[in-house]
DNA sequence: AAGTGGTCTAGACCACTAT
DNA sequence: TAGTGGTCTAGACCACTTT
């Protein structure tokens, strides 16, 4: 037989045996819906520990290739659509790369903040705020828009230079040595405005992503919410179903 | 102390401990960049066994609140807009929810392929294959519209009623039976043209969604190609970072 | 060398589902 | 009642990192 898991392989075992099942299911050995041996079997068969065949499981469960139900058994997924997942994996590249980024700042002042953005940091009408908005540029050329409120403190002033040399998610920390506990986020298709469009160099109404945020502090109130538009072809949203091995 | 397990407590082990961490990282008894107690002094602080701790350590892993680094330790981690994943869990609802939901179809017909689709499918530029083009009516109103080209198959002929009755996403498991084996999607921001325009009852130039996608057989030959244009308030695309417990 | 996470075992009992 | 997955134990050895 063929498929057998070696012991004293660069792979662990519970790789190898989800390796296994996962080439099984890819050849139709157990159709989508269709139930795989139960796990004891598994484990008999490969002489392997129950706990093992569970890990192996597991991560094609995680995958999205399984499904476990207990007392009956656990069977092959059928491709969803509605099971995609899209992540921001391609701005992390940008982000982590300081040699072929820029990050200018347009704006970094105090104002009186308006209904909307009062109501989001749960502040009074016309509270005072601090607006920064940023151009984020990479190899020269402007790809991510980003405008947003923080919560102003008297008590940590905000520097500049700060702002300007962390990371451009940072904020997400907080400023001046804070940090968010959590966040919320809302991706929605926009279309550029004058400015925006002036600022990236696209012409109005050119479809563009919006990333809405509002970020928590450990004590559950909201410091920061705002917005970055960002150029659809620097932000690659692609998600995989099935099986890609 | 109040941080203890209790056997027999109608939540396992595992998930008391991991809720007992969640809450020590959210009082900042270890702070973002920290590192937490080992696994072996965990399991002996809770007289719990260490595959037990593995096993909390290893859900608030895959929630993005900690990070195994191997024979280092593990560590909390900071919010990270990059870390955001959105699924389609909203378009979920509507898919099964047939009461609220009605699939009009508006084409369905061979086609010869151009240029484009016959390279998505791998076929010769001109070969026929099916068009299909539908609409997703929530309440009475149109939020989806679905165009797809699908591989011909004199062998497998496509009855309407199949597609007309089925889920709307149900080509995914083709058509006549067959299954997909895996797909490809990609998310972009888009403009409504005028004839979706028409379709959809919102103005030419709105933004929407589109998810383009590919799906392939088992033997990893592209059998469907197309794309959704989907009204935004349809699809909330939300994700959550850090702790919201 | 000591400490960490990564893998693995050979059992055990439980909750749930089907028959 | 039998079979399934869900949880748990008390060990073990390994690979990796730091000191």
């Amino acid at each position: 037989m063929l498929k057998r898991i070696k012991k004293d392989h660069f792979e662990p075992a519970y790789a190898q045996l989800a390796a296994i099942l996962r080439r099984e299911i890819a050849e139709g050995v157990y159709p989508p819906g269709e139930k795989i041996p139960s796990e004891s079997i598994i484990s008999k068969e490969y002489g392997i520990s129950l706990m093992t065949v569970r890990q192996a499981i597991g991560l094609l469960t995680v995958e999205g290739l399984l499904e476990r139900v207990q007392g009956t058994g656990t069977f092959v997924k059928a491709l969803e659509l509605t099971e995609s997942r899209f992540d921001l994996g391609s701005l992390r590249k940008i982000f982590k790369d300081p040699e072929r980024t820029q990050v200018k700042i347009l704006q970094l002042c105090l104002v009186r903040a308006d209904e909307e953005t009062a109501s989001s940091l749960a502040l009074p009408s016309g509270a005072r705020v601090i607006l920064l908005r940023r151009l984020l540029l990479r190899d020269e050329r402007p790809i991510i828009f980003h405008s947003g409120y923080i919560r102003y403190e008297p008590t940590r002033p905000v520097v500049e230079a700060e702002l300007n040399l962390g990371p451009f998610c940072d904020f997400f920390n907080g400023y001046g040595g804070g940090t968010a506990k959590k966040g919320e986020l809302s991706l929605v298709p926009e279309l550029l405005n004058e400015e925006e469009s002036g600022l990236l160099g696209r012409p109005v109404g050119a479809p563009v992503f919006r990333i809405e945020y509002v970020v928590y502090d450990f004590d559950d109130a909201p410091f920061g919410c705002g917005w970055f538009t960002v150029l659809p072809e620097s932000m690659k949203m692609k998600a995989r179903l099935g099986l890609w091995q």
